[in-house]
RNA sequence: UGGGCCGUCGCCAAGUGGUAAGGCACCGGAUUUUGAUUCCGGCAUUCCUAGGUUCGAUCCCUAGCGGCCCAGCCA
């Protein structure tokens, strides 16, 4: 990808500084491998994009290969349209997947002969408890665990029970392979974990070619070193399972499946956002209960919906780069998002007219046949991209806000007697207005100065501060906006307000914003109409503009609101 | 509560025993035919608190305080 504007030296984080320090001790001999490894059980969130980034960004800084792999160690979650979904996703995002892509049920022979190994080395043991039973004994924070009944079983009689909990000789939970570690550990973690459990299911990959199946702290590691992965990165929860992780690969390393120096895991924090939730159970819980259209929904903070809402991968990376990484909870105001949109888009969306709020201006001293070429650049700074001819006509459609009979002080739009510039045209007079029964402006009237169009020489002699955007009502296209604003209405849905009695729980879809989503008729430029779907634009004076990529064709224009322009006169 | 991790400007985030980078936001001002963009300037005597060590502490020590994570046969 490129990214000509705004593009900082990449920022420092502990990470990059780890790499770097293998790098120069030459720990690695320089090589730097990573992955990104969802489980395919739903949607690609903005919180994926951040490790996305640092993943692959991370390898390819220093020459490295970050691998697509997909966690898929528990068939009953799992489903292939997740795994096409994701994969689209990355592509999107503008990284390459095709050279290192992997699956954890791609290693199952393997993970399984690992464990078999474990079970020889004395490390793992099959356990006959039931899931409660393994419950009360495990203990609690402060309370250590009891060693199962089952603990001391001979190397023999585990092997002989694994195996035929393989060959599928046992029922669903009345076995399991358990690592022999510590039940007193203060860590919870340790006190003797799950290895494999027994699930007669069918895997979208494997099929029914197991039914048994490893757990993600003994299949992550292994993954890892069976690819050579010199740096794993995760989010913090994660943090208490490491001691794990490398009591894994130490074990296997001594028994020679695996040389060192082995795969390390390090950690950083989680995205966290506001007026969104980024949880995958909630943003399920959105999609099922009817709260959004779909996971791509524009409001939703997933990557499909991100994409339909017309944010850009350009945008994510500058995000990702402005917010870094470390290690302390952050909560990043979805604005800085928002920003990262506006400045990506800015830099490459051309600008176009559309009227949002249609009210018709006639201009009095113009002829009803007459049409006058006016011409507006596609980008202000950027001369390169051309201007296109826009005409103006005796009647047009300009914005309903863009006029008031009284004004507040500070208003330097259209009002009565004032002048204005028509943007790219003339500069008007005001000379009169139409009001309907309800006290409501269905028409202004106003006289054009002939000497005073954009681009004449002349022009510039008459200054006026006010500048309007129009339309000519008989080339204007008549399309569908959509208006879409942040899909809750607090900071942290969920939370506590002030003032709440102590006892009050709340439930984060009670904040959901119920004006987050509005329709409205609106007046296009004609090339708008014919842009392809997904198009960008800015539409002058509003904001960026997307042509939606599922609902828009030039007969239906449907132009989605990706974010507004920033705007010190509303405040 | 046992264990682990974290606490530097409104939001992020570097930093190191030698006297607080940067970004975003914000506030001024300039340019501007988008109340946009761009540009210029301003913006932590202070690093959760209190002690201690030191010529010197955000950094080291001690004791507190606050936050997050862990008790799935989920990942």
């Amino acid at each position: 990808m490129s990214h000509a504007h705004n593009a900082p030296a990449p920022a420092v984080h502990f990470i990059r500084t780890l790499v770097e320090a293998d790098n120069a001790s030459a720990k690695w001999g320089g090589r730097v491998e990573t992955r990104f490894p969802p489980e395919p059980n739903g949607y690609l969130h903005f919180g994926h994009a951040k490790s996305i980034f640092l993943n692959f960004g991370l390898a390819a800084e220093f020459d490295g290969v970050c691998h697509m792999r997909f966690d898929d160690t528990n068939p009953t979650k799992e489903e292939q349209e997740y795994v096409d979904a994701i994969l689209e996703d990355v592509h999107w995002l503008g990284f390459d997947t095709s050279a290192h892509l992997y699956f954890t049920s791609d290693y199952f022979e393997q993970l399984y002969s690992f464990a078999e190994s474990l079970i020889q080395g004395g490390h793992a043991f099959v356990d006959s408890q039931n899931a409660e039973e393994m419950r009360a004994t495990r203990g609690t924070l402060t309370q250590v665990g009891t060693d199962s009944p089952y603990r001391s079983r001979s190397i023999e009689e585990n092997l002989d029970l694994f195996r035929r909990m393989k060959a599928g000789e046992f029922a669903d939970g009345a076995h399991i392979l358990r690592a022999k570690i510590d039940m007193a550990s203060p860590n919870i973690n340790l006190r003797d974990p799950a290895i494999y459990r027994i699930r007669h299911a069918h895997h979208h990959r494997s099929g029914d070619a197991w039914c048994i199946y490893p757990m993600y702290d003994y299949a992550h590691c292994v993954s890892d070193a069976l690819e050579n992965i010199t740096h794993s990165l995760c989010t913090l929860e994660f943090e208490s399972h490491r001691p794990l992780y490398d009591w894994f690969l130490e074990r296997l390393a001594d028994a020679g499946h695996f040389t060192r120096p082995l795969p390390q895991q390090i950690e950083f924090s989680r995205l966290n956002l506001t007026y969104t939730v980024l949880s995958k159970r909630k943003l399920i819980q959105l999609v099922q209960e009817n709260h959004v259209d779909g996971w791509d929904d524009p409001r939703m903070p997933s990557l499909k919906g991100a994409r339909r809402r017309g944010f850009t991968p350009q945008g994510f990376k500058l995000f990702t780069d402005r917010i870094g990484i470390s290690k302390s909870d952050s909560l990043i105001d979805m604005s800085v998002l928002e920003d990262c949109m506006r400045d990506d888009l800015n830099e490459r969306a051309e600008r176009r007219i559309a009227v949002l709020d249609p009210l018709k201006l006639v201009l009095t001293n113009v002829a009803a046949e007459h049409i006058e070429e006016c011409y507006a650049p596609n980008h202000p700074q950027k001369p390169e991209l051309g201007k296109r001819m826009v005409p103006l006509t005796r009647e047009l459609w300009i914005e309903r806000e863009d006029f008031m009979e009284t004004p507040p002080k500070g208003y330097f739009r259209l009002r009565p007697d004032g002048e204005v510039r028509l943007r790219y045209g003339f500069i008007i007079k005001c000379t009169g207005f139409d009001k309907d029964e309800n006290g409501k402006v269905t028409c202004v009237y106003a006289e054009v100065d002939f000497d005073t169009k954009s681009g004449t020489p002349g022009s510039e002699s008459r200054k006026v501060k006010g500048n309007i955007h129009w339309l000519s009502a008989a080339h204007a296209v008549a399309a569908e906006v959509r208006l879409y604003d942040r899909l809750f209405a607090v900071p942290a849905p969920g939370a506590r307000h002030e003032g709440d009695p102590a006892e009050l729980e709340r439930n984060f879809l009670d904040d959901i914003n119920p004006n987050s989503k509005a329709s409205t008729h609106v007046m296009l430029e004609s090339s708008l109409a014919k842009a392809a779907p997904e198009s960008s634009y800015q539409f002058e004076r509003h904001g960026y503009f997307v042509a939606d990529i599922k609902d828009h064709s030039a007969e239906h224009p449907v132009y989605n609101r990706t974010v507004t322009l920033r705007d010190a006169w509303s405040k």
